[in-house]
DNA sequence: GCACATGTTCTCGG
DNA sequence: CCCGAGAACATGTG
């Protein structure tokens, strides 16, 4: 669920309270929570370690610690992060208490979101695998990928070795605003389409970074706020609507197994 | 019961 | 080996 603006924003809410902090305690849920590190490592490698930095490359955040080790999080498609101490129920799987007095929790409902620590000068396959963070993206790059494959527009621009960050809902977002047909072949587009997908699609991220990500059943924000940009999109989840521009009923196709919603009088 | 859900990863067939 | 389609993962909502 949590696409870029929506783990920036958590991001942005957890850095104050995180960094500098040191990790005192550590609950984890006695379920079968699939962490990719198991609970009983966690512990080991956390507790005791101070936190330097709180980073983000497409939908995961990177914590750096103070031995040179990480710890990277994803929060799947219901993960939540808060930095509170939220009651525990059945979803609650782990719970950090802080040398500061604060704590953070992390909930998931479907359990698709990772943890996994990663030892001092090793990486995780998980993030060499992704392409450049779709902020800083640019036009020559997104080009040059597209123009490799030949699978729909809608599909290239979910997958994380292009670009890292575009999940569903700005993916059909960004198509209706730069007007292009999400079934177009990744390799028909015009350098200027390709141009256009990717300014407007980084001002739609930063749109909804600003309005605090979009929030359609579980995402929160780490104050336990709900996002404000679903209120902004014109497609997404909109379908059977009139398109704003020109009326027509938005549809809803399946591309690459995700719902796409678009209108195909203004999306040629 | 059925369809669908902000994501990633694996399997299978070509 | 490459590519793309579809299923799987686990749980909830309408």
């Amino acid at each position: 669920m949590p696409e870029l603006p929506e783990v920036e924003t958590v991001r942005r809410g957890l850095a104050p309270v995180l960094v500098g902090a040191c990790i005192e305690q550590i609950y984890t849920a006695r379920n079968n929570y699939f962490f990719v590190t198991p609970p009983k490592t966690l512990k080991a490698r956390l507790l005791g370690r101070g936190v330097r930095d709180l980073l983000r490359h497409g939908k995961y955040l990177v914590a750096l610690l103070d031995d040179d080790s990480k710890l990277l999080l994803h929060l799947g498609m219901t993960g939540q992060f808060v930095a509170k101490q939220l009651p525990r129920d059945e979803h609650v799987h782990i719970q950090l208490s802080l040398s500061n007095q604060r704590h953070i929790t992390f909930r998931d409902v479907r359990k698709f979101g990772k943890v996994e620590w990663i030892p001092k000068g090793k990486d995780s396959k998980r993030l060499t695998k992704l392409g450049p963070d779709a902020l800083v993206t640019n036009t020559a790059w997104l080009l040059s990928k597209l123009k490799e494959r030949k699978i729909p527009i809608k599909t290239a621009l979910l997958d994380q070795s292009i670009w890292a960050g575009v999940g569903n809902i700005y993916a059909d977002e960004g198509l209706y605003r730069s007007k292009v047909n999400p079934n177009r072949p990744s390799s028909s587009l015009s350098r200027a389409q390709v141009d256009a997908l990717r300014t407007h699609i980084q001002k739609l991220l930063e749109q909804a970074i600003m309005a605090g990500g979009s929030t359609i059943n579980d995402y929160l924000m780490a104050d336990g706020q709900l996002g404000g940009f679903q209120n902004f999109h014109h497609v997404y989840g909109k379908t059977g609507a009139p398109c704003p521009k020109c009326g027509e009923l938005i549809q809803r196709i399946t591309l690459g197994g995700r719902g796409t919603h678009f209108c195909a009088r203004c999306q040629k």
